[in-house]
DNA sequence: TTGCTCCTCACGTCACGTGAGGTGGC
DNA sequence: TTGCTCCTCACGTCACGTGAGGTGGC
């Protein structure tokens, strides 16, 4: 019953599943003679957790008191769409983005042009990270002119995730939108796992 | 001096740091007040190692023993390039594959046809996971042959890649061998930060 | 009966984080 | 002198992993 749920998250080993029992993030039932039997809700219970650990970084702590509020009926903010770790909420003027990332100004105007960084008048902890990247790659030559059709191939990627997600969307209310974006991160998250095979194996191919 | 390294890599703490020296994998020199002074060439251990951990998930017993053998003037085996942690070096049949991704047979077909996993008598650890990824895109409607665009945008990823090794690449020698692919694994990863960044403000439009 | 998996409980471990209390440089 | 960063040392913590010793089902 155990590691018919290992398909999906790699990572996952019994031990974890008792440590996940331990710290009152899942209460699976028992049997007569004390073996945890998983219903279908328990298994989408430690899906849930495992993806929010990983897709979101969060702790358990935070993981435990969302999944504790949502128990009681409460239907907490979904943590990680906003003011979560990452999204610290700082926000950055033109000349700090381009310290902070110590990054020459034209470069910041290239990726705007090139549409990798949308313009704005303040920008994100994410748009640093993204000049960061950028500077690292023009020190290779790969300028943000370069990226157009990266940019492009992007599209289409998100297209082929909304299109998807299409049958799902049709339903307005709230919990289904919170699956929508579930769903689309899910999906994102397997084309990663492919792409990232193809390239992992090209660049093995290098030296053979 | 200490902070200035932390463009590249966010997750770089002072506390990681001296945790680093306490565990003898650096050994910065002092000033006469005790403080922590770093040569370029720590700077680059530095950025060794935890390019070694972020990207090939190596604990630091084996890259301890790496970088000790490597002063040590052994010139040691470059770690996570074969049978290293994920490359267990299990190779899978044809069926077996299909039932460790829980996945029908005609799905291997597809996937080999769209060259999304390239066709052969045994396969390794990766396609399964490839495999289950595309069992549950299926789940959510996408095809195999929906990839087609998504392979051949890889494929120019690539390119794009390879066209920036390209002044690296000429020379012959089997340390910059390793230092080519080590660079295409960074530019890799630069665009994943960018491309992870354009997709997530993407699905976070979707929910306004 | 023989394996096999599951169980609990205690302890270990890996990779840091967190103060307390103190010094050094401008 | 006032902040500021840096220091060490001890302890805490988070997320598990690892046996030892034992039971249960086919």
């Amino acid at each position: 019953v155990l590691a018919r749920l290992t398909p999906e998250f790699s990572e996952l080993t019994p031990s974890k599943l008792r440590f996940l029992e331990e710290q009152k993030l899942i209460c699976p039932a028992r049997t007569d003679a004390g073996y945890r039997k998983f219903s279908p809700d328990d298994v989408e219970r430690v899906r849930c957790i495992l993806s929010l650990q990983r897709d979101h970084y969060l702790p358990l702590k935070v993981i435990r008191s969302y999944l504790a509020d949502r128990d009681a009926g409460k239907n907490p903010a979904f943590p990680g769409g906003r003011g979560s770790i990452l999204n610290t909420g700082r926000r950055f003027s033109r000349p700090e983005v381009i310290r902070e990332a110590g990054a020459m100004p034209a470069l910041l105007n290239d990726a705007i042009s090139a549409s990798v960084v949308v313009g704005a008048d303040s920008y994100g902890e994410e748009t640093v990270k993204v000049l960061r990247a950028l500077v690292e790659l023009q020190r290779s030559g790969i300028e943000p002119r370069h990226l157009r059709g990266f940019r492009a191939a992007v599209e289409r990627e998100l297209g082929l995730i909304e299109s998807a997600l299409v049958p799902l969307s049709r339903r307005k209310d709230l919990t289904s939108k919170a699956r929508v974006i579930e769903r689309a991160r899910e999906i994102a998250g397997h084309l990663e796992v492919i792409r990232g095979n193809l390239i992992r194996s090209a660049l093995g191919r290098i030296d053979p």
